[in-house]
DNA sequence: TGATTAGTCAACAGTGCTGTTGATCAGCGA
DNA sequence: TCGCTGATCAACAGCACTGTTGACTAATCA
């Protein structure tokens, strides 16, 4: 059959170059099937691997899908807040709320396979909270919160999970629709704007709901950490 | 051993609970594993049933996963928004945003394994916007936007996406420190309160943010449907 | 150039799971 | 009470995947 190439070569030596091939394909089919669903079968099929290669470099399946975790992991985290080694610098800055929001819009529209593998990792996860990526998402709504530029009362945690997962499942909801990336980018946009919509004004016309103001004046039912 | 009983007896004959059981159990394992990741024999062990037994019930493994997803995302769509044959009835009435708010995050937090189910099966879906339950959220959301109680110019597919996911993700993010039930409750009302005061004044002090705002009352990026 | 190292690969054994089949027997109607 | 239906179960075959081993050979270095 044409197009068809029948696999005489032996792989080009190059250990590094294998590792990112074999963390690519796992990442995707990580993405599709969660951890459960891969196997290593699959994953060096589609990295253009032997198998016995692909365990020469992660021991196990287990150790392959945990490293592909990381890889990814650390993929978003540098994409949305910069180089980990140099975040304890930047902290004492202050936040841009309106900044962030569309890094993370841009990020998880353009990158909806690696948000499905956070999603999914999250979900896994024994503990959840201990996720780097939304320690520090979470410590930057903290400190944004703890300015005058925040309404009072905000409760950085609540408010951190609602922001983050939206926006990490928005593309999940909106993606099918939408493969190019012109389209791609409208959506990235709409959901940073609703986002700053929201924060900016809610989305209720607290005047209309004098009852629930009166609840939400009253005491916090648990003290915010 | 003491404690051990060793299994001489038949299951009683009894086809709708045996069907229960199993899809209680493969619910179980569903939340922890994933679709891929339960296996029929697990299934049947968890629920007291030979693996030949839930066989015929659900033909094939396909099936039992397909049917488990469906009972458990009825199951959600009962518990907030009740019986879906009467819906049409209700929707004519005026939307209450608090107390929808406040029913889904009791729900979520009563039940953090349905809410895995769902948004497992959500990310693992084709299509995830066919779902009842986001169609009817999202729904509900559109009609309480075009009421003049809501702010102008909500987005309500993006806000929906956001607040369900928030609603489905903060007992993922909070549940494993709480176990017990009080604690959980607290969990729940602190989502709601957050959720509210987020509605009613956003998190941001908009006068604060000139630059914002000019923005954000320029055109809509894409006119929401 | 020759020897060593180590990245790549094919083949093997072991295991667990899927789906099927035929036996068993509880409950139900005649 | 008897016979029948079909719910339940144990055992079988086939398959895919895991992890291992030893052979091959491309790079590296002396």
């Amino acid at each position: 059959m044409p197009g068809q190439v029948v696999k005489l070569t032996r792989r080009p030596r190059d250990p590094v170059a294998t590792r990112e091939a074999i963390l690519e394909a796992a990442s995707a089919l990580l993405a599709r099937a969660g951890p459960e669903g891969v196997s290593l079968s699959e994953v060096a099929q589609a990295a253009g691997v032997n198998r016995g290669t692909a365990y020469q470099h992660f021991e196990t399946r287990e150790n392959l899908i945990a490293a592909t975790v990381e890889w990814a992991s650390d993929k978003m985290f540098r994409a949305v807040f910069g180089d980990p080694a140099t975040i304890g610098e930047r902290q004492v800055e202050n936040v841009d709320p309106a900044d962030l929001t569309e890094r993370l819009a841009d990020f998880a529209m353009s990158n909806p396979e690696l948000c499905r593998v956070w999603l999914l990792q999250v979900l896994a996860s024994p503990d959840p909270a201990a996720d780097p990526f939304w320690r520090e998402y979470v410590g930057s709504i903290g400190r944004f919160a703890a300015t005058d530029l925040a309404e009072p009362g905000v409760d950085a945690e609540v408010l951190s999970v609602i922001v983050l997962s939206g926006a990490f499942m928005w593309p999940v909801w909106a993606g099918a629709h939408a493969q190019d990336s012109e389209e791609r980018g409208e959506l990235a946009r709409r959901f940073a704007r609703e986002c700053m919509r929201l924060s900016m004004y809610g989305s209720m016309q607290h005047a209309r709901f004098p009852a629930i103001a009166e609840r939400l004046a009253a005491k916090p039912v648990s003290p915010p950490r």
